[in-house]
DNA sequence: CTTGCTAAATGAACCGGTTCATTTTACTCT
DNA sequence: AGAGTAAAATGAACCGGTTCATTTAGCAAG
């Protein structure tokens, strides 16, 4: 394999010059940059990129570690990560931790070993978690919640949510139930928070008893739907942390009868694709996902160039999308 | 930042233990390994895995083509990869072609350049291809299709297909439309076989009029429902190519007023998650696409090992999910 | 107390780029 | 033609690991 000594004698010319050639062109003169050019093709001379990151000690790569990738929000996240990483000539190294704090570690390791300049997590972490981001590993939080101890992309979560319960209010909701997700989930956190703040602002007293608990999973909404319909006091709407689980729960409801938005009014929270083709349609939050992996990683590569970022939050806007899965209880 | 020497120096050894104690720790003394490891822990040494990487000549990294990240099924794909890159000590380097050749390239040219070991390819390609492996980089296509003139991972598309068709006329249907892929896509082509050839069998001649392209998105798929709706001989039953569209289909033909399956049946091609959360599940052929990763990635590791694997072709076995979508036809 | 042998440790060379102090070249102006 | 200067080219040193030929230590047998 041909290396830049190679090609340095070939054109009859020094490594520094071939080296030059390669990166900063504009210092060497154009007869020489044909010399070098051709002997680089006649000899088929490929840079090997390890001994030039090594040398130049700048990995011009990210990794992005996500708690699950086939799980489409952070599919599109990812997306919007990479657009940005592409246009900037940086690599992404994809961190599936399946949710495992040890993975987390490895993958964090990769910045501290050189390997990655630096880090996007997609899980959510508030500054009371069991791994927090290290002093010296440059970290952005995409798609991160209130008091996230470092820079960090999101939504108003808590905001949306009110946004979610008036609308159902405004129908003439007064008993609404929630399908959460886990509890102590920093997403589930925000959004109850917005759940208790829009119902105590109409004069409704909390009720833990239609708040069921989740895991932003199918079965865990479907399980919910049928919980709410052994319930004699059942609340009217529904409103769903995510959209999986409302999607679920439209589904749990048809079948034992219920007709949605009818006999109960359903929420979601993401808008992923399918929301907007199921029958009914979803009312749901839309969050910018491509956008917000776009801003994380603006937001990073700034970091590695050592910039300083104004801001260590960066709330994107997010739309309230009304479709057909919500109308006026049945009275 | 510390290096092997510093650590050497602080326990009083020379490099070359420093690095055997880190890679082949069974050939140093006990003695010696602890004093190594005192030594790390006092100076926070971390190794410098870009120069390791530089000098042993070993990435340990592969990358993963993908035309779009946030499709559900490439992402499902990925994750079987990292489990078995993780398993063994590898990163993968995501690559989002977004569809791009030009992206393509780049990113083969990582493997050239040796920033990564092996390329894995989600995008289908036959040996007319415009872009093809190159020789010299390691190669798996994972997805493909029939005639992938590499190694490769995939279902018996023709087979499959054959299969939902072969359901459709037991049924009694004796006019099956179809919702395509690209015309020019791989397994567009493969499907097709597999349709024509179902149909042959049943001695039903080909009616181009009743097969309507369509790019795999949703959109797509609503335009050929409505077209379909306007046929004066609209086929009883309609083969998406994938899930998708098929999904699309059902509410195209739900908002003229026909309901699926008593008026017209549907099937499509994936079997996506939301494909048995929909009214009606939707009959569709599901592909292992987590298991496609992971055989991809050993097959792919395999090769960097230099062991050469027997089969060329992996043909996975997929599974034909008969749900709520199709029914005998009204007459 | 040698000798012989294996296991462990040494340390210089090496990988293939980049960098930079130094030298050479090219060109302008008297 | 010669002096002065900027631009271009040189090439050795360097990055921080790994490798391997060579040396040293450890131990058993004679």
């Amino acid at each position: 394999m041909a290396t830049i000594r190679d090609v340095a004698q070939e054109a009859g010319l020094s490594t520094g010059t071939v080296s030059k050639v390669l990166s900063h062109p504009e210092k060497v003169s154009k007869k020489n940059q044909i010399k070098v050019h051709e002997a680089i093709a006649k000899l088929n001379y490929k840079p090997n990129m390890l001994a030039q990151k090594f040398r130049s000690k700048r990995s011009n790569t990210i990794v992005v570690m996500v708690p699950d990738i086939a799980n489409l929000f952070f599919a599109k996240v990812i997306s919007g990560i990479e657009t940005v990483a592409q246009a900037s000539g940086f690599s992404v190294l994809l961190g599936d931790t399946k949710d495992s704090l040890a993975q987390e570690k490895e993958f964090i390791k990769m910045v501290e070993t050189r390997l990655a300049d630096g880090v996007i997590n997609l899980r959510p972490y508030r500054k009371s978690d069991a791994l927090l981001p290290k002093d010296g590993v440059l970290s952005v939080a995409a798609s991160s919640c209130e008091n996230t101890p470092s820079y960090s992309v999101r939504i108003d979560n808590v905001g949306a949510s009110v946004k979610v319960i008036n609308h159902l209010l405004s129908l003439g909701h007064k008993r609404i139930g929630v399908i959460s997700g886990l509890k102590n989930n920093p997403h589930t956190i925000d959004r109850l928070k917005g759940y208790k703040q829009a119902i105590a602002e109409a004069g409704i007293d909390y009720d833990p008893s239609i708040v069921i608990e989740g895991d932003f999973n199918y079965w865990s909404g479907l399980s919910a739907a049928e919980q709410f319909c052994k319930m004699t006091d059942r609340p009217t709407a529904i409103c769903c942390f995510n959209d999986e689980m409302a999607i679920a729960a439209i589904k749990g409801f048809s079948e034992k009868g219920l007709k949605v938005p009818q006999d109960i009014s359903i929420t979601g929270f993401d808008d992923m694709d399918v929301s907007k083709y199921i029958i009914p349609t979803l009312t749901t939050v839309a969050q910018p996902a491509e956008k917000m992996g776009e801003r994380s990683a603006e937001l990073l590569l700034a970091l590695i160039n050592e910039d300083t970022p104004s801001a260590t939050e960066h709330i994107l806007p997010y739309e309230f999308v009304i479709r057909e899965s919500t109308a006026p209880p049945r009275h």
